[in-house]
DNA sequence: TGAATACATGAACAAATGCTCATATATTAT
DNA sequence: ATAATATATGAGCATTTGTTCATGTATTCA
């Protein structure tokens, strides 16, 4: 399966290519993708809205670590923080970030089962 | 513009994340598309194939940057590589990798000219 | 065969990253 | 007010990352 393809131009990427800026901001979404814990977490908040105890528990790490993490997402705008008494509650702030996690495990689903053999 | 939208859950992305292999697999394609070099030459080769003399030129970057970055890409299954005399030319080994680009520019396109108001 | 061109690769190093630890702030309950 | 719970954050540290420099390999041409 897999034989040489050739992907028709594609007019949307090339005219953004001449963008330096644009250029930056994709790699900085996708480098938030690019953490276990952090890919963790944005999956976490595509299913429903967590606070930050909830999320410390399904990542299996220190409540420090994730709060790090969240930080990390907010200012880059990828989630956002309301406060609901004693807890904070994150939420994705972006849907385009539910499509790349979408389309990065369609491609991870058939990179392992192929390599799994 | 950006409401509180609730996202509709997501069964594919639900039942990949069981599999921890599928969820590193995923991390490292969006690690290959987070640093800038590489992404410009996969966005390049979204467009079509190239030897690494004309990725280098692409990329403005050294010969020896280039072809550690190919490495990296070539490991990670996401490029191809055939000699052609003194050349070699680089292709993209999956359709995937331009969707997520595709994606991921159109967001970065949005928040670019957001934050440039 | 020898020189030139194209590409690959190991070592080294500075910079970035992700975590832990300690501590600060905010909210609620007593 | 005090204690308890939930979250945030700075400093420090080990690891990873991306580059450069030097050198190695492959192919073509004279």
């Amino acid at each position: 399966m897999r034989e040489e393809h050739t992907i028709e131009p594609n007019e949307l990427i090339e005219s953004y290519l001449a963008n330096e800026d644009i250029i930056y901001e994709a790699t900085q979404i996708f480098d938030a993708l690019s953490d276990y814990t952090r890919f963790q977490i944005l999956s976490a908040l595509c299913v429903s809205s967590k606070s930050v105890s909830e999320l410390k528990d399904l990542c299996h790490v220190t409540q420090s670590a994730i709060s790090h993490q969240l930080r990390l997402l907010r200012d880059r705008g990828l989630v956002f923080a309301r406060r609901e008494g004693q807890h904070v509650i994150y939420s994705l702030a972006d849907e385009h970030v539910a499509t790349l996690m979408r389309v990065g495990l369609e491609h991870a689903a058939e990179t392992v089962s192929v390599e799994g053999e």
